[in-house]
DNA sequence: CGAAAATTTGACATGACTCAACTGGAGTGG
DNA sequence: CCACTCCAGTTGAGTCATGTCAAATTTTCG
């Protein structure tokens, strides 16, 4: 086993068998992202089901006026790409970029379709995995509705210390809602 | 066929086999709500994934000092429940009412497990389905972040024209994410 | 070291909130 | 069927959190 830290996540949801999972390991894809690299880039089709093997990536949007608008932080041992451009072969809306070097492994759509024909419990593993970033996002957006930027500022250093050392502070800003200015000013107290 | 919607609402995700339709619809069980009254109330265990079949939704969730935020709302031939309390058997943080007099299809855990473990394809369409409930989310926060509240009610209004009939305005407003004396004020122009 | 990028600070503007009062319509009971 | 009550919606005045614009400072990195 090459990567133990995918089988756990796996595990993590729903047990797997070895051989399944092994099945899968084999056609994994590997790539490196050097810091303040792309995954993925507006209007690019999505090939690719990226998981972090080790790194960081940060999602975001471009609006009509050109500022960035952060979605998504996301960690070793999760999954960050785009569902909706990779299972429709759409163009994407958003922009991910590692913010330091960064190891991923890729599925792509003929290992997809080979892996949840043969073993069908992958298909519950990524209907599982959706529904609890989907989750997340609805409490993303009710965090959003109900809390003051200071507020959510000090929750997401609880929960993850290390941001603030992880990725400029303009994107924690933009993640929060806020312009940097803002968060310094939070910051100064 | 009972239910041509819902039919229709599985075939154009994925085509679906009438038998493994059948086989479904025959075990769905049947709610009404009269306006004003609740699906789902915070602290209870979900029991249901909950269908649409005629009617209006909405999901909101109480902060900490009783201040109601409208996450979802959602129309006929849609799902609106809470899925992490339905999967998890945990109580559940939402509150969904109905804002008209409301049908639903309801499955539960025994239908569920016996339509997914009969007929694999169901486990690939609420992958589906829920995916696009993800990326409908992934957008609300990527317009919160982007757009006044004005706009956003005006892209609301353009949506779903009904919507200011449909239900009261305090409820469009916290979906917003403002007061209703913002969202009347945004209006008187 | 030096240029470019990121962060901070200051001064001022503004969108949305809060509190309070008023208006209008829906539903209820006599 | 009217009178009353209650709730939703509106309006006004003052406040506050965050934005905007501009400049200074600090950090990063070739």
């Amino acid at each position: 086993m090459q990567y133990p830290i995918l089988y756990e996540h796996f595990n993590e949801l729903i047990p797997l068998q070895k051989d399944a999972y092994l099945d899968l390991e084999e056609r994994l894809l590997k790539k490196s992202l050097k810091k303040k690299e792309y995954l993925i880039e507006e209007g690019k089709t999505i090939k690719y089901l990226p998981f972090i093997k080790d790194g960081l990536l940060v999602n975001y949007r471009l609006d009509a006026k050109g500022n960035t608008h952060v979605i998504q932080i996301r960690y070793t041992g999760t999954w960050l790409g785009d569902l909706s451009s990779f299972f429709s072969s759409s163009p994407t809306h958003f922009n991910i970029q590692a913010f330091q070097n960064t190891e991923l492994l890729l599925i792509n759509h003929e290992t997809f379709e080979y892996i949840s024909k043969k073993h069908p419990i992958y298909e519950k593993y990524f209907r599982i995995g959706i529904q609890n970033a989907y989750n997340q996002t609805l409490n993303q957006v009710y965090n959003i509705h109900s809390k003051s930027a200071e507020k959510r500022y000090e929750e997401l250093l609880k929960k993850i210390p290390s941001i603030i050392d992880d990725i400029p502070h303009y994107m924690i800003a933009s993640y929060l809602g806020i312009q940097p200015q803002s968060l310094s000013r939070i910051r100064n107290q």
